[in-house]
DNA sequence: CCGCTCATGTAACAGGTTACATGATTTA
DNA sequence: TAAATCATGTAACCTGTTACATGAGCGG
């Protein structure tokens, strides 16, 4: 049950339709969980029907009429109660990994082609990440931000973003010079 | 169809039992994926049906008699062909940080425990890793060890390992000493 | 006029988790 | 004698993914 909380918290800062939750939680932009479009359109659904959010019709002349979402008093206190519940050690699970584990076993060609291509995604959400950090905390240096901000928590989340993607980065680019070098050795013999 | 590949992944370095490979599994032993032990069983049922493992059986005196498996060569090409294919970026899911993003909305005590037991486990798990590595490379330096070695994926996934779980430990540190020097602030006025 | 964005879903399926079951042997 | 380890599963459930559907406006 951790989509709804995501979904609760993303609600957090302001009112958003489905579709702008859609988008956030399916691309990387609401870099604290991943959801496809259907998933966050039924959790909605479902949310409301519980009473932890609200939402009201807002129509428009030229789009669609969309609904907005608020988190309500209920949703506060459910959001309160996840928060304080013991969660568990979350695992890295990874088809890349799979695959390097049975490096030695598999054709390295493809290996290397998808380590390239995972770190320059890693690259980009670094980038993506900071260029956010920095929006957040504006004018201020982080230390700043981080003591004095009255909304810290996706800053934090961001922050976890990028050690999440600075270790993906750093781990490809090692193993990508390692796998490198093997197959150019085995090349010239 | 991940679980599967894994297996068959953590069954090219020797034969296992379905317990022994439950075990890897359910703990982070096979860091480089996790499952409970009735999917492992469940999994080993379907790959030997599909003829990419075959076992047999270890009558023990003492102990029940148990089945060892092993890779076949259909399993060796099923390996080759899913570590050909392409993969989608692997996204962070994680409670913890859910909990993070709402820090500014719920009670910060709860959160300062869960990410005081989640870096000591991260800490624990580096420890482990770095334990794993010393044993894989024996008395070579890792360069070395690397460069020639006829074994290395393990290797590397252990190496992944130990970049996330560094990404974990340095994130939850850096986020609870914000969110304790703000706790602390809060309680002197 | 074709594809993209806005806006919202349904249905079927695959994969992961929780709960439960069995039974012998070794260790504290 | 109670708990942990060895050894293997079944059944029900929850969550996530894939495929498909609808319909209006906007930009090239």
């Amino acid at each position: 049950m951790a989509l709804r909380h995501a979904v609760l918290a993303a609600l957090l800062d302001r009112e958003l339709s489905g579709y702008q939750l859609a988008k956030a939680f399916d691309l990387g932009v609401a870099n604290f969980w991943h959801a496809l479009p259907q998933q966050v359109y039924a959790e909605l659904t479902r949310l409301e029907q519980d009473g932890l959010i609200a939402g009201r019709d807002v129509v428009q002349d030229t789009r669609p009429t969309k609904r907005l979402f608020h988190v309500t008093d209920a949703g506060l206190a459910a959001l309160d109660r996840f928060a304080a519940a013991g969660s568990k050690a979350s695992f890295l699970r990874d088809d890349l990994v799979v695959k390097v584990q049975a490096a030695d076993h598999v054709d390295a060609g493809p290996l290397i082609e998808q380590l390239t291509e995972r770190a320059a995604h890693a690259r980009a959400k670094l980038e993506h990440f900071e260029e956010l950090l920095r929006t957040m905390r504006g004018d201020r240096t982080e230390e700043e931000f981080l003591r004095h901000g009255e909304r810290i928590g996706p800053y934090l989340t961001c922050l976890g973003g990028i050690a999440f993607e600075q270790g993906n980065r750093d781990w490809c680019e090692r193993t990508l010079a390692v796998l490198e070098e093997r197959q150019a050795r085995r090349a010239r013999s």
